[in-house]
Parts: structure tokens; sequence; C-alpha cells
RNA sequence: UCCCGGGUAGCUCAGCUGGUCAGAGCGGGUGACUGUUAAUCACUAGGUCGGGGGUUCGAGUCCCUCCCCGGGAGCCA
């Protein structure tokens, strides 16, 4: 029998066979003359049993020398064992140390604080539960790009480098060569607008930044959006779009990574009620629902966190608040024709308190409009002469939308926190590791 | 930026109205143990109590100030 390399996924393949599996040592446990080390590499886990009196004296030795996180080989017949971790084990004949690690590796299998943890996210990742974030985010991401290319979206990578142009929160600026400040993107929307005018159906994909001077669980600095935009969709037709797409990642997710939420110990119920429709709130209907409840809301304002969380808790799905004023909502939105005082867009709200995972708008269309618009919020209209010009050349009805990618995986996944689906987040005070 | 909460051993934390309050568990070291599951048991090493200043006979403990972290608000995805 040939000695084979499987990964520890793939062991259950193997049983009887001799194998090696190369991959980290996570446990240690030891008494007298029977040892076994639990070694990680990535698809699983699984038990290496050393038994003093049927390995040679030198790998019975070397076993001494196992550290947390030591790089090994291990070499020997694979058993299925219910005993062991992962339900598999291996019968040690050979041990070879790749990589040592020293004694003081910081991450212990025990309770650790958040600060500790994130100063060392390079060890972090090498948790089960790390992986287990990680693999339903890819899946979300496999997710996006098998809806939109069913649908016939092409998918349209924007520019991260920008002149001053796009939301109104905080930018990072850089020096760049004759040109002035660059700054990073807050969104590639624009550059959707003028794509979807090119090839109908687009979306973009890719990392944003905002230096907002946020702490709140739901912000990060550096964090990737979908945004969709669709040449002839009116408001309407860009809610279907909205939450066909959200119920198609969800179910996706409940499909094909189950064993990951449960070892997020996820609930899945509220998970399995995202289907479409999802419920529709009129802005000015929602103030008037939000002063019932007690809330201090005003109209023109903007829902806060707590008017958000008082409005999803009579649903049991998303939920979209239509149609806001005006003044709350950036200058590109179309106004809406049937009240003018409000413009047509729509915030779609997660369950179970996420809050708004995204913001979607019908584009103003109308060159005088929009430049007025530009000139009201004070923007640097040289800035925008080419996003003018879509207005100016066959302007078209178009809408789309931004879907922040973390804030679906910290909802799906069900954490408490946006930090653990970004495997190096970047934070306020937060550029390393 | 504002409002709360916190900073004590490598890690997670306990230390009451100021007076053996320098403590525990884990981790480390040494030893025991032939099926462990964050193994167990015995012994053991390990700390400018975030920095600075003040009150006091005496300060992890009270006051001032600065720094850092967490949670929330605003802003947004």
């Amino acid at each position: 029998m040939p000695e084979t390399t499987p990964r520890i996924a793939e062991l259950k393949d193997h049983v009887g066979h001799t194998v090696t599996i190369r991959g980290w040592v996570t446990h240690l446990r030891s008494s007298g003359k029977v040892a076994f080390a639990v070694v990680r590499d990535g698809t699983g886990v699984m038990q290496a049993v050393f038994v003093k009196s049927a390995v040679p004296a030198e790998t019975w030795e070397r076993f001494k020398e196992l550290t947390l996180e030591t790089s090994v080989f291990v070499t020997g017949e694979a058993k299925a064992e219910p005993r062991a971790p992962g339900g598999y084990e291996i019968l040690v004949t050979g041990l070879t140390i790749f990589g040592p690690s020293p004694i003081d590796y910081p991450i212990q299998p025990k309770e650790h604080g958040v600060d500790f943890l994130l100063d060392n996210r390079h060890f972090w990742l090498r948790s089960p539960r790390q992986r287990a974030i990680f693999a339903v985010r890819n899946e979300i991401e496999q997710a996006i790009h098998d809806f939109f290319y069913q649908r016939g979206f092409l998918r349209v990578d924007t520019p991260i480098l920008t002149a001053a142009i796009g939301e109104r929160s905080g930018l990072f600026s850089t020096e760049y060569f004759d040109e002035g400040n660059a700054y990073l993107a807050q969104t590639g929307q624009l550059y959707g607008e003028a794509a979807a005018a090119a090839f109908g159906k687009i979306y973009t994909f890719g990392p944003t930044f905002r230096a907002e001077k946020s702490k709140t669980r739901r912000h990060l600095t550096e964090f990737w959006m979908i945004e969709p935009e669709v040449a002839w969709n009116d408001s309407a037709d860009n809610m279907r779009l909205q939450e066909d797409f959200v119920s198609f990642l969800v179910q996706r997710c409940l499909e094909r990574r189950a064993a990951e939420l449960a070892e997020l110990e996820r609930d899945t119920a509220p998970l399995e009620r995202v289907q479409p429709p999802f419920h529709r709130v009129q802005y000015t209907d929602a103030v008037s629902i939000l002063q019932q409840k007690g809330s201090a809301i005003v109209w023109g304002d903007d829902l806060g966190a707590e008017d958000e969380a008082l409005l999803v808790a009579d649903y049991d799905r998303p939920v979209f608040v239509m149609n806001y004023p005006k003044e709350a909502k950036a200058f590109y939105m179309k106004e809406n024709p049937e009240d003018p005082r409000t413009v047509l867009c729509d915030d779609c709200l997660a369950p179970e308190g996420y809050g708004e995972i995204i913001g979607g708008s019908q584009r103003e269309d109308d060159y005088e409009k929009l430049i007025h618009r530009i000139r009201e919020e004070g923007l640097p209209e040289a800035a925008y002469d080419w996003y003018l010009d879509l207005r100016k050349y066959g302007t078209f009805v178009h809408s789309g939308f931004g879907l922040g990618l973390e804030r679906t995986v910290a909802w799906i996944c069900g954490l408490k926190h946006i930090r653990e689906t970004s495997a190096f987040p970047r934070m306020m005070s937060r550029l390393r590791p």
C-alpha cells in the first residue's frame, strides 16, 4: 500500500491504510505510556496516538518536544475512533517535527479577551470558530458571483484610488503625483452607473474605505461592498432584486454550510424565514409607527439605531424602509414624483438587531435636478463632470444598491461583532497585524 | 467627538468602607500516571497593581491628570 498524504477531512477514505498527515499540533496530553496529540490542517482535526510500547524509542522521546502549534508530519495507520476529536485517529509509527513552536505561543485553549485576540489575529485565525466564519464568508462570496452570473450581470471592477467623489463621510487620502490628493474609494457606485449605461446589468465587488470615527460593533474602516446597478430598473424593481439576492445568499448558506453554522451555534430558524417578499414600510409611515411606540423621532430625522430595532421587532424577516426625506440621503437619489420632499430609496434592515445591510435607490436621471442637488450639497461640481455626462448623453432610468459583505456575514453567522468577519479587520485604532 | 465600563503574573480574573492584599485558575518548570478530550494529581518559579502627580503615619484601594482598551451615541454598509 503506497503511503499517502491526505488532508484530515479525507481520512475517512484511508481507514486501515498508512498515511502521513501534515499539520499543526493543537492539543497535547500524555499519561506515562500513551500520549495524544491533536493535529489540525485547516480541513479538520484528528488525533495522533503514541503508544510507548509500539513506537521506536526515538519517536517516543520526540513526542516530548511537541508544543502547541508545532508543525509536524505524523505517519501511521488511520482508524475511525469515536473517542478521537474529529472521529479519526492515527496510530503513530513515525513523527517528523517540521517547525518547532516556542513554548510561549500566546493563544491557549481557554478564554481570552478581545484586545489580546486581535493583537494575535494571525494566530486567532487558526481556531475552529474562525475557520467556520471564513467558510461561511467564502460561501457568501461565491453565492454572490453565482447569483449575478446566472442573471446575466457583468462584474465590473471599479477604481480604489479616486478623486473626491462619492459619499459625504470621512475620506482617507494620499498624495498622488502631480494630481493633488487621491482618496480611497468609499463606493464604486458612480462608476457602476457609467458601466450600467454601457453594459446594462453590472455589479461591483470590492473593498471600500470610510475614515469615520465609529466605535461600534457594526463598523469597520475597510469593508467589502457588493453594488449592482441596473439600467431600466426603477425603485420597485430594485427592491425585488434585493430581496431575491439576500434570500439567495441566506438559503445557500443553510444548504451548504450547516456544519459551520452549527459550529457557530447559530439558531437557523430565523434564517429559514428569510424568503421574498420582505416587508415594505414607507419612511413617513415608519415615523408614525415609531412615534406611537414612544420614539422621539420627528419627520425629517434619519432612523436611529433604537428606532431601527423598534421597527424590525414586529417582523420575522428583513424590512425595507422606503423613500426617506431628501435631506437625510445622498445627492444622487431620484426625487419621488409622488412626494418631492422625499427620494426613491430603500434601506434593508436585517432581523435580530443586525440593522442596515443594504442601502439602495433609484438614481436621479434628470440633468437639471442632479446639478441642482450637487450645488445644494456644496460638492465640487468639476469632479462630477463625467457623472453629469451620463444624464446629458442618453440619460436612463436606473437603480442599484450596496450590500455590506461583513454585516451580512455577521448576521448570517450570528456574530456579536463585525470584526470577526474580517481576517485582518481595520478599525479606528487597529492597523496591525 | 460625547456618555458609560475597565487597565492587578504570559492569559482570564478576585482583591469590601485605605491597615499581612501581592492572590486564584490556566499557561510555564519538575515529577507521577497505558485511552486522554480545555486530562488528572503533587511540588515549584513568576508581578514597577497602565504612566505621572497629590492626600495620608500608611494607597491596587481616595483625588487630579494623561495614555490605552471595551460598550454605546452620531455617521453609515
